[in-house]
DNA sequence: ATTTGATGTAACAAAATTGCAATATGCTCG
DNA sequence: CGAGCATATTGCAATTTTGTTACATCAAAT
């Protein structure tokens, strides 16, 4: 397991994302699903984490702007997408966020 | 040594300041004014930091903008200031950056 | 094939950020 | 005091961000 660091481009990227309160909660939030959200129709777990919908109740914004959003967030690399069907599922992606903390802490 | 947290508004001022490239390479450079920056004329160390002026230079950036984005990070609680005659210096803060790192760490 | 629901894209207005020139303030020194 | 330098503030134009409505696309199901 060795310690992976990011380009300058990419904190400022990330950075970015976290500045604004709603995708800073969305963060929090998927890091625990089951207390944050409702169980999923159709997928008896969160294996792939949360469909769009769920995070924009949760968020009380517009789909666009939640849609905006996350792929903002999964454009910066924190999370990762899966379509199922006509739900996209979006998850923390845990690896770029640990590399994200690894450089921030040297800073 | 206890370890403290900050709360999400302030998170989101710090992720807001250092979301900007020079922003982001000041408190880069205050890590070490040794390598970054000319000794000072009148004061003979860096026990408060380095001045406005140098920073100003480095940055490559206008007087103005750069006393903007200090005060900024300042005033995000990232940089500490005293002044000396003319001169304002400027410091990492070391015990908030710590807090927001530790904060971050759990988000 | 048509409808229905989830998501994505476009176009847009309001607000915030960026970074400059001009100006004001503060400090030191002759 | 007045000159000169460091810093702070103000006002401004250009750009980016925020979040909306309207519309397009995609998948499932009737």
């Amino acid at each position: 397991m060795y310690i992976c660091f990011m380009t300058d481009k990419k904190i400022l990227e990330i950075n970015k994302a976290l500045s604004n309160a709603t995708r800073l909660d969305i963060l929090k939030w998927l890091k625990d699903p089951e207390s944050n959200f409702p169980p999923h129709e159709s997928l008896g777990h969160f294996n792939d984490g949360v469909c769009g919908q769920h995070i924009k109740d949760k968020s009380g914004l517009s789909q666009p702007t939640i849609s905006h959003y996350l792929s903002g967030m999964h454009k910066a690399g924190l999370l990762s997408t899966t379509r199922h069907g006509k739900w996209t599922y979006f998850k923390r992606n845990e690896e770029v966020i640990q590399e994200y903390l690894n450089t921030l802490n040297t800073i």
